[in-house]
DNA sequence: CGATTCGGAGGACAGTTGTTCACTCACTTC
DNA sequence: GAAGTGAGTGAACAACTGTCCTCCGAATCG
């Protein structure tokens, strides 16, 4: 009983694992689109034909990827927002949870921002669909801040896109700065102005009512 | 002298601009990196060959692709920020200037939202470019208002970042509705989120002294 | 008018691509 | 221990790619 997992299911799922990680270090100087299967399998070692075993296309491949990405994503909502408290200690946390995030998967993000907007749907939509859920999250968790009481759902929703929508540019921005000329200061300044910028939008968020009741 | 231009050189440029719509056309549904030089010109109509005499390379025409999308971009700034009085009328023309222009060149807007972050170098550092000197272009004319006087420039410039992030993630976004159950709605949603988030940075901005006054 | 420039055509080149098929052979199951 | 499963192989396929070279013919220039 020493192999209930069986051996050769291990084995697949290290090959797919494999696929997997050769596929993202290919895709840190190309998109997914321009991908070849042959490409993948050559890396890993593997005959074309055995690429089929795993996934019936590259898209397919594409999509575990996302999840592979962004499913680490929903446990860090419970980091930044319920376990910290006071609005300052949540913005310097946020910020640094994505920077933290960004150095130790830098190809994932890079993943991540190349294909939201890339030329494979099902990739495209694979990130869209993470990304709500993700703001649904942040909503909701806002929600049970006393910052946020009275305000409806949907108000709370466009505020947590529009933290969520910061936080994925500030990402794409921190990685924009690998190939600057002074790449750690310029990964700072990203930073400090992500910091800057969320603070202004809480600013406005603790303001909101007072300026512009709605009707 | 009825012929100073060329006929030559008129006819070269034709040409010219018929890769660049071909190309333009077939990046809808792929990303450049994928781009075959072939598939551009058999959608042209002129021998592949016939491709070096205007570009050495994809990259190249993706480069002439960006200035076409975003070089007019800058005259967008004084249309909203200069010719507008008042923070909501500004808004609301920031706004309704980003959907009209997603309407009318969508093909422009997707290349830029997909190469933004895509396979080919040269090509994100022309976007890159451009968007800074956009970034800039924002902060100098914020400066000359009278909510901003008193600001840094680099506080100026952060604020203006955060403007151009939002109003370019809220033309994706809006892209992105096209395909949606009721396009139409969910466009109205977009654009009506965007109006709401740039409200609340405003809001932002006008208590951003008060809040937190910079040593 | 003659000479020259140059956008474009057409053929050919070696490589690469995705997908098919029949196959091997270590693992699993009964 | 025999039968069956299934991950991976290897050859072959037609289709495609970017780039080189030579050539054509109309627009330009002197």
């Amino acid at each position: 009983m020493s192999h209930t997992v069986g051996v050769r299911q291990a084995r697949k799922q290290r090959t797919r694992q494999a696929l997997l990680d050769a596929a993202l270090g290919l895709l840190e100087e190309q998109s997914l689109s321009s991908l070849g299967l042959r490409e993948v399998t050559r890396t890993v070692g593997i005959a074309p034909t055995a690429f089929y075993r795993h996934f019936h296309d590259l898209g397919e491949l594409g999509v575990a990827l996302v999840e592979e990405a962004l499913g680490s994503l929903h446990a860090m909502v419970r980091t930044v927002l319920i376990e910290q408290a006071g609005v300052e200690a949540q913005i310097e946390s946020a910020v640094a949870v994505v920077d933290r995030h960004v150095r130790e998967y830098p190809a994932h993000v890079r993943f991540v921002a190349r294909e939201r907007h890339g030329g494979v749907r099902a990739v495209r939509q694979a990130i869209a669909g993470q990304l709500d859920r993700f703001g649904a999250e942040v909503a909701e968790a806002l929600a049970t801040q006393p910052a946020a009481q009275g305000w409806t759902a949907r108000d709370l929703r466009m505020l947590a896109d529009l933290f969520v929508d910061r936080l994925v540019t500030t990402a794409a921005a921190i990685l924009d700065t690998e190939d600057a000329d002074d790449a750690e200061a310029a990964r700072a300044r990203v930073v400090e102005a992500a910091r800057w910028q969320i603070r202004l939008i809480t600013i406005g968020q603790q303001h909101w009512k007072g300026e512009a009741g709605e009707g």
